[in-house]
Parts: structure tokens; C-alpha cells; sequence
DNA sequence: CAATAAACGAGACGGTACGTCGAGTCTTCCT
DNA sequence: AGGAAGACTCGACGTACCGTCTCGTTTATTG
């Protein structure tokens, strides 16, 4: 993400005081964000507030989803992967903890970049790489230890049951003005994700007759 | 699809034939749109191509989301609920149809209006309640036709479930990078969906001993 | 002043008498530039005002100086001549009486009136005609009267000095910001106006030999 | 006209020398007043033929009274006093000669600016201070001389006396619609100037009796 | 340890879109 | 028939933010 720093690869490099300088950016960026939003946020106001010129910004990031992008990521501490013995227990705790859809200020921030996501290739591709994916990813662990644990199948379509779980919750908040609960999770969960995962039987079977 | 305009049967110019000029303008709207998306839309160019002056907009709309909204939903031809017969071949029709989530030109706009929803409560509630909930009506009557027929239980949660296919499908368009296909959607549906609708048994079942 | 209030039996509201609904569209004309000055007096608000369409003051007068122009016009109850038996006597009670320069709000307008003469020769027409002309004619007549009695001598150019008073008061208040007061017009009166009227013998004289 | 502007000298585009992206503002400025007058000129004209933002213009000057105000006042080249022995003489000179009452371009700007003149205090102290002054104190510089020739008497009321042929010939000019020639100069200087610095005699004598 | 060249703060700049306002025209409806 | 009501086009306004740029000024190596 930040360009120009830490590989020290190229020329004699010698800039500032180093990452350090580029985090009080990063904080400051999250602070405006969390006082009125990514669409009020203006680059001039993180330039003033993080003293820092614009021109430093342009200089280590592309523009402002960037900049918003690379504060959020800076925010990231591992949240651990929760383990309950059983895969319900996991998606509950995993969605409802620290990080997950209930956090109000990370979904906000997720609803602002949706329009950058879908304009912006090179975000997008950052965005998918670096802030879905390890999110993604614990998705996928909960499931996968489930199968080893013998829970569920080993031969689920992961690819589309890990993210349903998000997915339903997302879609109501973003599309339906519902704001997620831990009794929408557990509802979802219990009604949706559970009995596709414990489906037997043929996946994709009748074309024609269903009774 | 611009409805009863440029007939040019009469004299110089003649707009005003009650909302016959606001047609008009949602048509210049959506052709912009259309050329160079949501983003590099300007109410100046809006206001150029209808030959309409910006107040006119402004008096009118309250701003661009707004304008953009009442044109794409000026041009919601009535898609008619297909009836295939089974809920399966229904979701698939109605999912894939004109309208449906793999028309890219609404899904995008889509995109661009998520940040506005977000914002705005007086648009988010238009955006509720004309756009998104008439295919949602559409989604719904779907599942009640199946429980109609026995295919399906009456009990079902049908708040959570409806929302679950169009969710499941958007969730991976715009955060994971996904771009809806016939195949994707026959997944979602056979995986996810159809399991979760005929699941028989306690819908919330192990609260404490899932082992 | 306000006409068509004077027969008292306004209510049941009933224009278009001829000139009478345009006297009334002039009254509000009059109390809006006397409440918020010429450059914030809008023909909206007029109409508004006088419960007129603006078709009907554009039907009628070219604009908005004509309007405004024609508003101070109706104002004009004639000011009778002074007759003091002296040119020094009529000057001062002409000047500083009712319509006279001292009269604040007539010379503010006048003021923003310049620029409207100096770009509309139409305007500039009537300006001068009905506004200015009038004023000046009673000013002639002050210098004609004295003539007559022989007071000052019959063969002064009173085209350079009839208007000499006035212009020396407005540009002062105009291009000096010098506001004027009864002791200014006193002491131009009798040190430019009557020095010029009585001076007698060559009128283009000394240094060089200008005759 | 454009002063220190476009030396070529080095790169491409290179403004900021301190003021003088600021004089290439006001040459563009004085231009379009010249070809449209103050009315027509705009300042997103003027933006453009400078090719500088609105913004720029915003923040350097409060509106198009102010930034046209400084354009006629960074045109000022020091005119010289003129010395021909006679305040007849001097008077014509100066009144004549250029920046006088028959520059056109000066004039016509003049009329333009009153208005603004009579609505906006601030704007109109920066004009007397800066624009009126220095023309007058001229004018005031050839009396002055006249009196330390003994030429006229040192008791005249130089407040009054000296504005007034300007104000004479502007006056006509502005509210008679009389273009300044300088035959009427001419007229003006020998019945009523120098009548009345030459009057000899009772400045402000007969209250009553004229006759 | 001074010279030097990058990176920096400050913030002006060109550009573009915004949303508002007033002028003057035009159409519809009402009386 | 003619006027009130007010929507309409046009175009200027003044503001905001973006991303670029040019200034001095640090700052940390390098000579």
C-alpha cells in the first residue's frame, strides 16, 4: 500500500521518519471519518488536521479512497478467530464480535466505498485483496474446521456458502435500510446457512417436476 | 422509451403537457447515464441535453441521486413475474430476466446510488420503497406462488429468505469483484436457496450442544 | 402620494381600470425600492407585491429601470416654483425643498439609475425626457425669472449654467461621497452660481490674450 | 499593457512572481471592460481570458466592483501636471488632456462604477481614496499654483471651486446625456470657473435683498 | 561537519461542478 | 379577452473540493 517506503529497494532512500509519520496520516484520516463520514471527508481536512501538506498525500496515495482505504486497513488488529466447537457458534461469534457486521463505524465506512469499488479498478482490486480478503478468509476457516471436525460436508460449494452469511446481512442494511442484530444473525444462520450446510441430497437436481 | 415526446408534429417548441417535460428530462438523465455513467454525470450536461435550465432540476430534484433514481425508475417497464412452475425455475427466470441482476447497466447505477442511501434518510426511503421494493415484491410473490403449491413449507421466515438470493449475488458483484453469470446464480439458488426452503426440522435447533 | 388608495374602497379587490391597476403596480414598486433600495428590488417581488403577473409588468415597461423609473415618475406631485423675489432666494428653496437634492431615497435611486442611462439609450431617452427634463426646466425658469426682473443679465449661456448647481451637489455626493447639506448648496450658490451670473465683461479674458 | 508578464525566459508555465499573476488578472480585467463595459463583464469572463480560476479571482478580491476597481487603478501611469502659466490654460490642459473628462474609456468606466459606488461603503472608500483623490488633488495642485502666482485670490473656498468643473461636465455627460467635447469645456472654464475665482467682493452676502 | 538533495509544510493555483438567483419569456387556467 | 400564476430558459453568481504545483524549510545522509 505504501508506496516508497519500508522495501528500501531504490535510491539511497532517506525519507522521513519513516512509517511513523505516514500512521499519524493514517490516524487522522480515521478520526475525520469517524466525525462525519467518508463523504464529508475532504483531503484538504486530513491535510490540516494531520499538518501535513496535500501534496504528501498525493505523493503516498492515489486520492482519497486510498488514503480511507490504507486508514481503515492501518485499524485492522487481528481480530482472532473465534472457536466454539461447533460452526454455528463460530459464525455467531465471528459476526456479531469485534470487526464483524454489528460494528457500526466499519459497515458505515463499507457503504461509502462500495461507490469507489465500483469505479475504481485498481481500488477494487486492493480492496478485495486487502480488506475482504483476510475478512473472507476467517469466514472460510469456520467452515473449514467444521468439515474437519466432521460438522458438515466435505464437499461444499465454500465459494458461495462462506460469504452468504455477510452477504444477507450487508443486503439488508445497504438495500433494505435494515440495520443488523445479533436476532437477524442467529435468524439467518439458524434458517439459511445451517440447512444448506446440512443439506443431503442431490444439489442440483429437478428441472422439471419439484412435487 | 421516451414516452410521448418529439412526435414533432407541431409547432417550434411547445414542452408542458403536464409531467410530459419532466419525461423528457429523465430521458436526457438516462441517456447520459448511460454514455458515461453516474459518476461523470453533471447536472449541467443533464440540464444541456433536455435543453432544460439547472433550476428546473433543482426545483424538481433535490439533487443528482434523486434526479438519477426518478429516471431509472421512469424506465421500469413492468417486468412480468415469469411462472415457470417451480420455484427453482421461477428464481432462475425472474433472477436472470430483463431487470433481473445481470442487467450490468442497472447493477452499476445500483452501485453508485448505495453511497446516497447511505446518507440521505428522505432518498434512502424513495430508494426503499420505488425501487427496491417492487422487485422485492416480485421475489416475494415467488416464494408465495411455491408455498401456494405445496412446494415449499407455509411457515417459512420469507423476510430472510427472499432477500437471500438478490443478496448473495450483489454482495460478491460489488465487494467481492464477482460479476453475476447464469452459472453463479444456479449455484447460489440450488446451494443456498433451495436447501434452506425445504429444510424440515427445528429451524433453530441447537442452542447449547451442537456436538 | 400612494394613488388609487384615495377613493378608500379598496377591498373587494378590483383592478383594470386603465391606469388605475398601473398606478397600483407602481405604488408597490415605490415601497419596495423604499424598503430594500433599487439592486434588491426584484420585478418577482413587484409582482408579487402587487399581485401582478410578470408578463403584465414586462407588457408594460421595457424592465426593470423602466419600471422604477416610472414609479418615481408617479411620485412626482409637481413641486411648485419657488418665488422668494430673488435667483439666490429660488436657488436655495428649490434645491433643498421636497424633491430637491437633499431628498435621500430620490437620490439614492438616482444613483443606481446612472447605469441603466448609460447603457440603454432608450432609457436614456426617457430619463431624460420625463425625469431629468422637468427638474431642469424649473430650474431654468429660477434663472429666466431673474432675467426678467433684470436681476442677472439676459445674454448668460444658461445651458452651462442652469445645470451647474445640481451637478456640482451630485458629484460630490456621488464621486466624493460628500452627502449634501443646505450649508454645502449655500456656499456653492454663492460662490460658483451668482459670482458666474453676475460677472459681467469679457467672459473669456485674461492671460494670454484669449480674445 | 500587461507590465512584467510572458518574458519567455524559461519552462512552460510558470506563474507567481509575487504580483504578477496578479497584473495579468487585472490587464485581463481592464481588456474586457474595454470591449463590453462594466455591465457585460463577467468573471467567469475575466477567469477565462486570464486563464485563472473563479476561485483565484474570488480570493484575491471580494466581486467584480473590487476587481475591476484595481484594474483601472494598476492602469494608472502617473499623468503629469501640466504648467502653461495660466489657470485658464492649466485647466484645459488637464481637463482635456489624458485620463481627462474626454478619455472615453476612463469615462465610461466612471459611469459604470457609480453604481457601485452608491450600494457598497467599502467599495466606495477604495474609490475615493484611490481613484477620486489623486485626480482631484490634481486639479486642487493647478489652483493652488494659480493662488501663489497671485493669479486668484488665496481666500477662495477651494473645496467648492475646484470639483466643480469636473462636476459640471460629468453631470451633463451622466444626467443630460451630453458627451464632453472641448468646446463646452472651453464654455464652462470661462462662465463659470474662472467667473467665480475671480469675483471679487461679498462670497455669501444678501440674505434678503437681492435687488 | 558542512554541503546537498530529498522530502516536507504551507497553501495558491487551474479546473470543474455545485446549487442559487434574478431577468425576461411563455403557457395555462380562470374569470 | 385579458390577467394572475408561475414554470420555464438562460446565464452569472459565489463556493467547494480536487489534484497539481511552487515555494521556502527542514533533515539525514554524504562528501
Amino acid at each position: 500500500m505504501s508506496p516508497a517506503s519500508k522495501d528500501g529497494s531504490d535510491q539511497p532512500v532517506r525519507p522521513r521518519v519513516e512509517g511513523e509519520r505516514e500512521l499519524e496520516i493514517l490516524d487522522a484520516t480515521v478520526q475525520i471519518l469517524a466525525e462525519v463520514g467518508y463523504d464529508l471527508l475532504t483531503m484538504d481536512a486530513v491535510a490540516t488536521r494531520a499538518k501535513a501538506s496535500k501534496a504528501t498525500l498525493y505523493r503516498r496515495w492515489n486520492g482519497k479512497p486510498a488514503l480511507v482505504l490504507d486508514a481503515i486497513l492501518s485499524q485492522k488488529e487481528r481480530h482472532d478467530l473465534p472457536d466454539t466447537g461447533s460452526l454455528r457458534g463460530d459464525l455467531l461469534a465471528l459476526t456479531c464480535g469485534m470487526g464483524g457486521l454489528t460494528d457500526g463505524t466499519q459497515v458505515a465506512i463499507l457503504g461509502s466505498l462500495i461507490t469507489a469499488v465500483s469505479r475504481d479498478r485498481e481500488f477494487a482490486d486492493i480492496f478485495h485483496r486487502d480488506f475482504i480478503g483476510p475478512k473472507a478468509e476467517q469466514n472460510r476457516q469456520v467452515f473449514v474446521r467444521a468439515q474437519e471436525r466432521g460438522e458438515i460436508p466435505r464437499d461444499l460449494d465454500l465459494d458461495v456458502l462462506v460469504p452468504a452469511l455477510p452477504a444477507i446481512i450487508l443486503h439488508r442494511l445497504f438495500l433494505l435500510g435494515d440495520p443488523p442484530t445479533e436476532e437477524l444473525i442467529t435468524r439467518v444462520i439458524d434458517q439459511v446457512i445451517l440447512p444448506a450446510v446440512h443439506h443431503r441430497g442431490t444439489p442440483t437436481p429437478e428441472p422439471e417436476g419439484t412435487r
